[in-house]
DNA sequence: AGGGCTTATGCTCACGGTTAGAATAACGTG
DNA sequence: CACGTTATTCTAACCGTGAGCATAAGCCCT
């Protein structure tokens, strides 16, 4: 007898505040043991008139919260995905990225904010390699490594791990979030692995519950796609003002790229940059001083997207696009 | 009364051959007038355990192909997006790109290889800028602009047609192939524009029936986002390589790129960047010569994916990636 | 008022990669 | 053996980036 198709659509929100990039969740329903999940929901073929409109009216249902910039990310369907309360529902999975200013989670609802790396802490390079990294993951995927009958096979896993986790000559990349993760989960060091689906290695690998907090379904999977994706994005993407307020000093500027990216960047360079490429004017303004000489407030030009090609604030490593 | 939801997967298969980008096409079926169609089919719940593994089922059916390299680009979900046979189903569709290097369609089936540049001919510019942009397009780009109501719309207009076509300052980028082909949409200046969907202008721009050939249902915007995809990611990834033979001499792998890219490349410099890329390695044997001094034959070297980051050919606007 | 601290802003220098060609090598042909 | 053709090597100018020094402009303190 044939199952049912569904289409569910999931929402991946982001704001940074206080020097930290935030994901919006929603506490989570039913199967897992409360983790909590993206805020999402069915695709109503009746009522929605595009997949994005969709999204944004559970978000809003969900959250209380307008949306402004929303771009798709990925669509899952593996079978063992789960979403499905019965056996009898095979769910679909169109992941979105949004980004917001806004910080208020819209009264009345249970949405709350919740810090992007704890989530994914392995991300946060800001202060350096983190602990965790060097004295938890690292050995762990030795471990995994080890694990792997000599040969080809083990080579070709300390071959992902290196790539993916950086070692060595191949520096740390900043945007193989997704590689990280999937790597993370095939070694069994995530909780989710344990869930049902086909990990690696049994998990027998970590020693505790795995390495990060979990979320719902594979909303890990998701939100780790959706951090990818906007840091491979600001390079060439004037995106990172859809979380400014509408005008800023470069540091905060600079601060927000900062917490996304996940690592510190040169000062007077990042300075350059952006003036170069005319991404921001400056406003007569001055900013409230924080201790220091204070700071001219800047506003982003909107019109450079209609100018050059590829206008973004460039991350080292690569070089910033357009010719 | 609730409408069905139904999944459809489709295939964007792509090989390089005779220097022009070629993408295997079934005859259309049904709704539009015979237009052919990229191979597809619906998800079955029941027997497509992933989503690519259902495509991948379609594919070998309806043209006894086996796909090795294949990524998922995109879902299309509005609900006038065609598709349906009746009223009463909405169709998502999930979009892949896959690529492979050989050329037989299978025998028996209906399957057809034809030239990518048929259906965007405006996107080759291996020859200088086609004449079908001067004397075709842009005119009637132009009268699409003069169209809106002067000022800020206007303006609007413009500052799109400049970007994504080119023009003054801003040079061809030819990445951004969805976001033309998309304006041709809106400017009503693609056949598909008139069969049913809310073209910007009512069509009134256009003279003939459109530029280029159509496709099936929204066969076209996918063939777009997939060229579009495929230009930006042959810089990180070392795509080119599963088009090829397992050996080929550099010229041969320019000319690949050059098709893709559909831009012309220089020479010394092509091959230079291949080489430090460390991508390739010579074998000590030369190829049949064609006319003048024999070539070296190269193979790739697939290790490269385990020792850095972001291996690709490097085309020009922005610097080959890895720093 | 002046020293010291803090953050902002301006400027320079070296390096590495890219662009654009010139120059040379190796093969077939008339 | 000169000539046309394609392959391969090398150079020189240029540009953007990475890194750090130097100066400016506020505040706080004595």
């Amino acid at each position: 007898m044939s199952r049912r198709v569904t289409v569910g659509l999931h929402a991946t929100i982001v704001a940074v505040t206080g020097e930290a990039p935030r994901v919006l969740t929603v506490s989570g329903g039913g199967a897992d043991a409360g983790a909590p999940a993206l805020p999402f929901g069915p695709l109503d073929p009746d009522r929605h008139r595009t997949l994005e409109l969709g999204l944004r009216a559970w978000v809003r249902e969900q959250t209380g919260m307008d949306l402004a910039h929303v771009e798709q990310l990925y669509t899952f369907g593996d079978r063992d995905r789960g979403g499905a309360a019965d056996g009898r529902t095979r769910v679909i999975a169109v992941a979105y990225l949004a980004l917001v200013r806004e910080r208020h989670p819209g009264a009345g609802h249970s949405a709350a904010w919740q810090p992007v790396y704890r989530f994914l802490p392995w991300e946060d390079h800001r202060g350096g390699e983190p602990a965790l990294l060097r004295d938890g993951i690292r050995p762990a995927l030795d471990a995994w490594i080890a694990g792997a009958p000599p040969g080809a096979a083990r080579r070709e896993r300390r071959g992902r791990a290196d790539i993916t986790f950086g070692s060595g000559a191949a520096g740390w990349d900043a945007e193989r979030v997704l590689d990280r993760y999937e790597l993370l989960y095939e070694a069994g060091l995530v909780a989710e692995a344990r869930r049902g689906g086909a990990a690696g290695d049994g998990g027998r690998t970590s020693g505790g519950a795995g390495f990060g907090a979990p979320l719902a379904l594979d909303h890990r999977r998701i939100l780790a796609t959706a951090l990818g994706r906007l840091r491979g994005k600001l390079k060439y993407r004037p995106l990172v003002f859809e979380l400014l307020p509408k005008t800023f000093t470069l540091l905060q500027l600079q601060r927000t790229v900062e917490t996304l990216a996940g690592i510190r960047l040169h000062k007077q360079n990042f300075r350059r940059l952006v003036e170069r490429g005319a991404l921001v004017e400056g406003t007569g303004r001055r900013a409230p001083t924080t201790g220091g000489r204070p700071a001219e407030l800047f506003r982003f030009r909107r019109e450079v997207q209609h100018e050059r090609p590829a206008p973004g604030v460039g991350l080292p490593g690569l070089p910033a696009a357009g010719s």
